[in-house]
DNA sequence: CTACAAATCAACACCGCTGTTCACTATGAG
DNA sequence: CTCATAGTGAACAGCGGTGTTGATTTGTAG
């Protein structure tokens, strides 16, 4: 036991990748109470002090995960950074967006909610460049024609993300295969889909409330 | 410092119950991380070992301050248990359970995510009254002409419930006052109700879409 | 009023983690 | 070649945690 092992390369960033490697491994497979700077330092193959060297404390080690988490979803939601800041909402898929999200969040289902928590909970959530450009696009999205009128488009972020990150955990994402994940995504977004052009009350059946709901509209913000 | 507390009286049932709201309260301040055997029995002024003797472990512990916490969800949401059980559908109004879920949530927001996560996540989620009865209630109002056709019922309660306990994250519950928090809490019901009744997207601007989600409908389930 | 099971408690043994420091070694860039 | 620096290893001081054990007290049943 103890194996010694051979000194690293130096190559700083390469080191750094690693370690954030490693963090992701562990934050995905015990969330962000399991990860400690010596677990994350053992499986990067780096010497605990190393670690500290690139990340002062633990907390700065998670930060730069979430970061990371938030990079990727942006990616996997909206593509590339450079092209989609500034694209019109119409080229934008209601439906594609929200497909993309809930099977971002079926596929990592740890690193997503550390990422959720994390955002919605610090004390700039606009830090982040995928919620920043999700509440944005449903903020402008809700302007438009296509949109039921009086929505709250940030209310309906939260929403969304939420349900999003959490249903893999119903689902038990983790613990299943591919095919059985791929099922209950597809329950999902079917779903959000119908949801959003249907809700889930007939209008017809609850006129009182509506009208009710409709009148707070006009007179707030 | 250390002052020697005099022995408790001995009133086995009496200290379990000073252990669970101890436990509860450190739940509510720093959530299911935050909390340690050894902190509960400080502030509940109890020796350590003594916790030991009512809870065998950290775990189980835990266990038992969220099962409290179903049932207090319950009692606010549905009212007594015994009545409530076997409340025709009819009776109860979807407008009232959202609003006291969304309004629990909101004066009990660690409290209630650590129960979310905790619940979904378990083994036997059934064994919560309130999911049981909240998950049922959802399916059966599914079938009335009062909802729309084709709900996912279990899709929707995961997504309420995130939403409900999730947005007091965003809202920054812990940290407000009563008076901002219940302006939080109603522009988050009053979203939900506006949801409900009319989704986010107008139908007939999506007519494709409309079809192929309803087609997938008929065959599915 | 006594016996006894149960409740309470202090102390024990042990763990892993954080963050720091310091001396040492290897290495790549210039 | 040389030198600033990345990487290593070890040790330290400290914290807070988990479970366990055995002695001591105390309510209560008989």
């Amino acid at each position: 036991m103890s194996e010694r092992r051979p000194r690293r390369r130096r190559d700083p960033d390469r080191t750094r990748e690693d370690i954030l490697e490693a963090a992701r491994e562990v934050l995905a497979e015990d969330g962000k109470e399991g990860l400690s700077v010596a677990r994350v330092a053992q499986r990067a193959g780096v010497n605990r002090g190393t670690a500290y060297q690139h990340f002062q404390t633990r907390e700065q080690l998670i930060e730069a995960t979430v970061e990371w988490v938030g990079d990727k979803l942006f990616e996997a939601v909206f593509g590339d950074p450079d092209e989609a800041k500034d694209q019109p909402v119409e080229n934008i898929s209601v439906e594609d967006v929200n497909d993309q999200l809930a099977s971002f969040a079926m596929e990592n289902p740890a690193l997503g909610r550390v990422w959720l928590l994390e955002v919605l909970s610090s004390r700039r959530p606009a830090k982040d460049p995928f919620w920043r450009q999700y509440k944005s696009n449903f903020e402008k999205f809700a302007q438009t024609s296509f949109a039921q009128p009086g929505m709250d488009a940030e209310v309906l972020s939260v929403l969304i993300l939420a349900g999003s990150f959490i249903w893999p955990v119903w689902a038990r994402a983790h613990a299943r295969s591919a095919k059985e994940r791929e099922k209950m995504l597809k329950r999902f977004t079917r779903e959000i889909l119908r949801l959003s052009l249907h809700g889930t009350l007939r209008p017809e059946k609850y006129r009182e409330l509506d009208t009710r709901v409709m009148r707070d509209l006009r007179k707030k913000r």
